[in-house]
DNA sequence: AATGAATGAGCCTTCATTCAT
DNA sequence: AATGAATGAAGGCTCATTCAT
């Protein structure tokens, strides 16, 4: 029952670790992780409970695999930035490059960004926080001004929140992420210039 | 285990309904909506399940008690935002009442901000979207510029986020939150010259 | 918050046991004795459940209260027809004043049919069920043959079931009743000539 | 308590769809469908709750299975009834034949019988009701004076009840199923010759 | 590479009942 | 004559997980 012999079963073979992927990312972005069920999930992908299990160890597993794969830019973008001297346009570079790297992973953020209390309870929450100490230890001069340190925060929230919430606005997509980015910059801008 | 005759069961008639919502709202907090079990509830208050249900129809009830006992300030905000003139001064009070409104019920939103997933399947779900776009037709322009408007939004969110980010900052509390009000009041201020 | 002085109330006091019984009948006959829950009927009625206990002493007693206090005619009838000869003219007297005790007190008929199982555990069921036997014993002559045997317990249960079946059937109820009671008549009166 | 490695186990694969519909069948029968839990169901066979789960996916999809597994051949008989011709011959051939499809199923009808206020609360209340007045349509010559439609019905109900109630009775089974089909069958004879 | 069958723990909810007031 | 508050037991159901095949 489900693709016997039109090739859609075959043409699946060895990609099944990533079609489970694909579709927890989905489900979880949409429903929340804890609301999302195995069940669920392979339902969707016309295969058995214990199948996901032969690919994964844990249901945890999944989303730390999806973590994993699609936050390496970040990590990267990180280790970059940790070597670059503090100026200005590094700052500035910083945030251009990962307002991109959110976009580019954007249903992971979205989740990451609604679902705040769970993945602090995954072993995923506290990689995610140390990141957000490193973007924070490269973006903010720790001798600023405390409400220059909250214009960098308020960068960085900006570029995760805004992506989700500006989905009811009108408008092209990528206009809308240029505008976040360019208050995203200004903010940053403002919080070097008071340091 | 707890208040046999020495009045502690006494003392507690009459207000079971208020410290379930006490309970709850720490535990919700602390774990997130789903995670947070009715037994936990019940045994964190020596009760049992059962009397949770004399005193709510369902778990949501108790969510749904909640928001409306604790938002009421932030709707009659609203309304009365609605009937002033949308000046610069009405703007910047009503961020700083805002930013008050947070604080006073901070447990709360830290709830609402950390499990927007849960939070948007419920019922309280639609309200505080509508909230929130009420505040969004008072102190955004919709004829100004893209930027300015993002600037906006990135108030508010600024506000709703920053509380709970700047947990492991250091320095006073009221301290920070008045830098962060600075912040939206200065983005609040920008967007509003900008159009 | 209900009848305050408008009479309402008042008008209620004393009658408040016979007010329970009629809900409750009402309700068991129409979704069954389990489906049914005291809050359901102390909702009906605008009171507590407690107030439930103050004229019942447990579920089960509105149910025993219901069956004595409605079928004390059949019970009459029994103890009648036990003390008359056993002519086919008695029979046939017998069966028109059983159809017309059922009429009289057809939801709580109807209850008995559509809850065999749940009144067969009731302490009612054995009450019944003896009561059935007397009916037998006044009716069925044991010499009998099985198949005339068969014809009284028919008739028995033709105007057992015949009120509730025949709800959808067109027609005016009494002379529904009256056909019933016909053929119940007839076969009684084959059984008693064919013995 | 039952089956370690001593091929009891073993034995049971396989057919525990078959074994809880067995037993659930076994205990609604005896005490009615509210009063019969899965937990109940599922320690008989010493399987938990979560196996019966698997298998069915509600508490109802058992008692819907059964029905649809045992009633089938009420469903031909009605069937094969609408393209005779509505004969004497033939409505008492459908007697015979309903009454020994009775018989096959006969603990499926009497819990039909004895929880039909929770049956008509049920999915397959509505397909019984159909079947029921497919039966009736049968039967009941529509322009037949209003006794003769009772009679139809009383042979029917007849049938119906006589087989539990005639439990207590003395005598073979088969042999009274004989005298309560005679009884049926005189009831369509005469309410046929009536017309 | 995946299935069929099952488990143990837990969840939300409902119920009949009790008792001090 | 009735309420407010609570309980203990149970119910149906779902979930992540396991394991032999």
């Amino acid at each position: 029952m489900g693709g016997t012999m039109d090739g859609t079963k075959q043409r699946r073979r060895g990609n099944t670790r990533q079609r489970i992927q694909d579709v927890a990312l989905e489900l979880f972005a949409e429903q929340g992780y804890e609301k999302t069920s195995l069940r669920e999930i392979a339902e969707r992908l016309d295969v058995t409970k214990a199948a996901l299990y032969y690919h994964f160890k844990t249901k945890e597993e999944i989303i730390v695999s999806l973590f994993e794969d699609l936050t390496q830019p970040i990590e990267d973008l990180i280790e970059w930035g940790r070597q670059q001297p503090h100026t200005l346009d590094t700052k500035q570079e910083i945030v251009r490059r990962y307002s991109q790297a959110l976009a580019d992973a954007s249903p992971l953020f979205r989740f990451m960004q609604e679902n705040q209390a769970t993945v602090r309870e995954l072993s995923i929450g506290e990689t995610f926080k140390n990141r957000m100490l490193g973007m924070r230890d490269i973006i903010i001069d720790p001798d600023a001004d405390l409400v220059d340190q909250v214009r960098c925060i308020s960068a960085l929230f900006t570029m995760h929140a805004g992506m989700f919430v500006m989905k009811d606005l009108e408008g092209d997509p990528e206009e809308k992420r240029k505008a976040i980015l360019e208050v995203a910059t200004d903010l940053i801008t403002q919080a070097h210039k008071g340091a």
